[in-house]
DNA sequence: ACGTAGGTTCTACTTGCATCGTACCTCTTG
DNA sequence: CAAGAGGTACGATGCAAGTAGAACCTACGT
């Protein structure tokens, strides 16, 4: 079952949902983003500046974070998300690939 | 540009759209399905006796064929879909591996 | 010629999802 | 303590998408 936060392990992680998750414009960007930094990169919601409202944005990054895609870290003041990369390659070998491997989004 | 049967060439496929089709869970069973038997089967749409309406099982291969999934191919009296499995690991690498990966659609 | 099987198209309904505004929470800093 | 930054939760709305029924089309068989 996933923890107090809702990150999935990656034996819990449903495909259906993950591409779901992948298949909205918004998000494919995010994770597009991160595959465009190094491993381990930290970044904030806002920083993104995705074209819509402030909670819009928050719905899309709980998605992403329930599908498995990213986990959340507390900070303190700020929260970052990070890109599971490495147990999303596990779990679904080429799937970032393929994000990876598409131009940058529109 | 797709052929006159909706037909996208490789090239033209869009990851976002390609996600998308793959979504939904009829439409990946049925991608699952052609992956348990071997490179070229052809299926008739009713063969896979979707839990829905004959409208909606032709609606679904529509979204299939036009995200360049499948081919429909005319045999005269029945038509009949193949998973256009060389061009997708072509164009996608890895993609189909993650369907076949899965457990047997619920 | 007629009936049947397999698909498509059209229209309509209904569910799901993206979106937003507002309120609320937590932590930091003045 | 107050104010602000960064996120979350909730309720409401509008559009996209899944669904079904009916009509139609083509090819095959009798």
């Amino acid at each position: 079952m996933p923890d107090e936060e809702g990150h999935p392990l990656p034996a819990e992680m449903d495909l259906r949902t993950v591409l779901h998750a992948l298949a909205d414009p918004l998000r494919l960007g995010v994770i597009a983003g991160f595959l465009r930094e190094p491993d381990g990169t930290e970044r904030t919601c806002a920083s993104f500046q995705l074209p819509v409202s402030k909670s819009t944005t928050s719905h899309h990054f709980k998605v992403m974070r329930e599908a498995g895609l990213l986990r959340m870290v507390d900070h303190g003041n700020s929260r970052t998300a990070v890109l599971r990369r490495t147990e999303l390659d596990a779990r679904f070998p080429g799937l970032l690939g393929l994000v990876r491997a598409e131009p940058a989004q529109d």
